[in-house]
DNA sequence: CATGAATGAGTGTTCATTCAT
DNA sequence: AATGAATGAACACTCATTCAT
């Protein structure tokens, strides 16, 4: 009862954020179809018809950490988009940003990769639009560079943008999936793989022909 | 027998098959978690019964789709794989035949992407198993040329596979999820997609600094 | 709470017991696999779903009345038994208690009878043990009576409980099929029944002779 | 396809035998409502609408068994009432066959005692009425004696018919649910059981008091 | 006779949501 | 704000029965 961090004897209006937090861990576990609202309930330890007081329904409480989090995200990318550092540094830090998410903050990813979109699909122009923002924040930065020059002006930067969060999205979801694991060396750090990403990314796999060193600096 | 393509007057059978293309088209449009299997049969036009005299339950009929379309699917990459040409020609072959699934079949990469691995998401090893399959065939041919020194040495193949079908992939889910096509000039063929694809994954999008004419003669 | 026998306007907690009282009503009727759980629900008005509130499944509400039921039968038998009186009296208890119940909670008795053991046939030795109880107690109290040379001891103590409850098992079984009021003489009460029943298991049917060598003449 | 006693190969008409027999084993195995028809038609290595030909439905295979085996029964109880022998020796007769058909048949005698009469239980009179035929049999045998003196004649003979048919009846049903077998001394033999149940019945179990030696004799 | 595909009504169970207290 | 009993619509799955071949 008095314990500060219990899950009991919380500020009455804590009680909001705890439900949101235990719908993010157990979305995650048993996903958003397979978990009842008294799976919830029981695990915040609250009654049952409490969920109904701060959330209209079931989906409610999905798209309220969808929008939560994302916004929370997006205002971080946005922030490191804007940060005035040179493209690469920008383009390394999203990146680290996103997989650190996708370790640190695994649960709500899994809800984000798993969940989201699926329940009402098409339904929700407005939720698809929010997604949408981080691929126009990275593609307006990728625009920038091609007009200064420093990018290719050959390639599309909405493309650009997709292939390079799809990159990243996809050994996210990997390692939720536990695919990545299956390599010989075991696990590769995230640092190891936002670099890789933004070098292939940015200097290709082929070989760099005669002159290109362009990756030579960083070694094996 | 006299209709060939109608839904009626099937040989005995095609049931199974009916039902299965059925489910697809269902499964695509409603989700499987909003698909009753009174959906399946009133669409297939057969009664609600006999789908279970075709199947254990709805869960197989997500499963063979699974099986049987993703198997379809790697023989064709297989084929690729060992066509003998060159890497760039079967890197693009490969982008091809996933994009051109993903427009052409869109309907079973829609359920393949939204449903797949979501619904028994960690429980089914097999599954992963197969759709890892797919890293597995792209990482070999990446390794192989580095070997062979086209490819520079210095980045995981492992990880290449996965940004290389991650920047696909979420191309693909892009156009299922109507992202894409937000742009400014409209619809981008896939043709085109698939070359920018390649194009990024071998030669990156950094400006070839003092000499590299990398991308140089593909210009606007 | 104002009515006290009705199925309305109970206390709250009574709604499992009136689930319970229905379903054996309804059981008696229909039997086990002839009722549906929305019988029940309907005749005790309340609703479909409060029905799972309460019960697993429709099992478990044949398990606990069952259980229930045949404890409180148990241990009135335990109690007879360990009264003190003669032995006959004790029987002449027992056998009225049986019958009774046959008549005054047939409902019950009918649920025991019918369904009871055969749902999950042999597969429950839990509640094989439990109804093995009631010829346990039987055979123990002949058993005392043997070593004080009140019985034969030639006579197995635990057939002679079978035989004995088996006497009275059939009288009501023949009862609930309506098989003992086709005789000429109409009902027969159970208070003769009970009587005849304990006489004839101790003084055998045979007319007792002059000297009684009854059985003499049969021999080994 | 020529083996004589294969449940191919049969003459066209065993197949009806061939699905009752089958029949009566699944149903012992499973109880009638878990039995399919299914189970029945892959036992007996036939085709599922077959069974339909040679029954109108599920219920008229139970009821087919037991009018058919119950007939036989009651046929060979007629054949030793009437053999003119003494009171006991067809007593003993008629327990040794009870017991023996629940061991030798025992299959169809647990379809009896467990799925017959539950069905429909109050609903088929004529039924009820075949079943009363067995106690019939005993009771006008009881009176015969009665009135030849050779039996007391203060205890009613319906009663002490379903006395001693209950006596055996519950040994049976006992075996069948493996109760008996948890004595010590491990299986009694039917011989003596049949033996037990006659002797009790005639000579009670009230030691023979001053002078009766009624079993005295017959010792441990 | 024989087959087994086809039918569809029936029902146990789940669970989001409401509501009286 | 908090509780958890109460509600009932929804749906997957079963299986006896029919029927075309």
């Amino acid at each position: 009862m008095s314990q500060p961090d219990g899950n009991d004897s919380r500020g009455p209006a804590d009680k909001r954020q705890l439900i949101l937090d235990t719908a993010i861990r157990v979305f995650a576990e048993k996903g958003y179809h397979g978990t009842r609202i008294s799976d919830i309930a029981r695990d915040a330890e609250i009654a049952y018809g409490l969920v109904y007081h701060y959330f209209k329904n079931k989906e409610e409480i999905l798209d309220t950490i969808f929008l939560e989090r994302w916004g929370e995200f997006i205002e971080a990318v946005d922030r490191i988009v804007a940060d005035g550092r040179a493209l690469e540094a920008r383009l390394l830090s999203i990146a680290e940003l996103i997989l650190s998410a996708s370790r640190e903050r695994s649960e709500w990813v899994k809800v984000l990769v798993f969940e989201i979109q699926r329940t009402q699909r098409f339904s929700d122009p407005g939720r698809v639009r929010v997604v949408g923002q981080l691929f126009r924040q990275i593609a307006s930065m990728l625009r920038e560079a091609q007009e200064q020059g420093e990018l290719r002006d050959d390639l599309d930067a909405d493309l650009g943008s997709y292939i390079f969060i799809g990159g990243l999205d996809i050994v996210v979801t990997s390692r939720v999936l536990d695919l990545l694991a299956v390599e010989g060396a075991g696990e590769v750090d995230h640092d190891t793989i936002a670099k890789t990403v933004v070098d292939l990314f940015l200097n290709g796999m082929r070989r760099a022909a005669a002159s290109g060193p362009a990756a030579g600096d960083q070694g094996p």
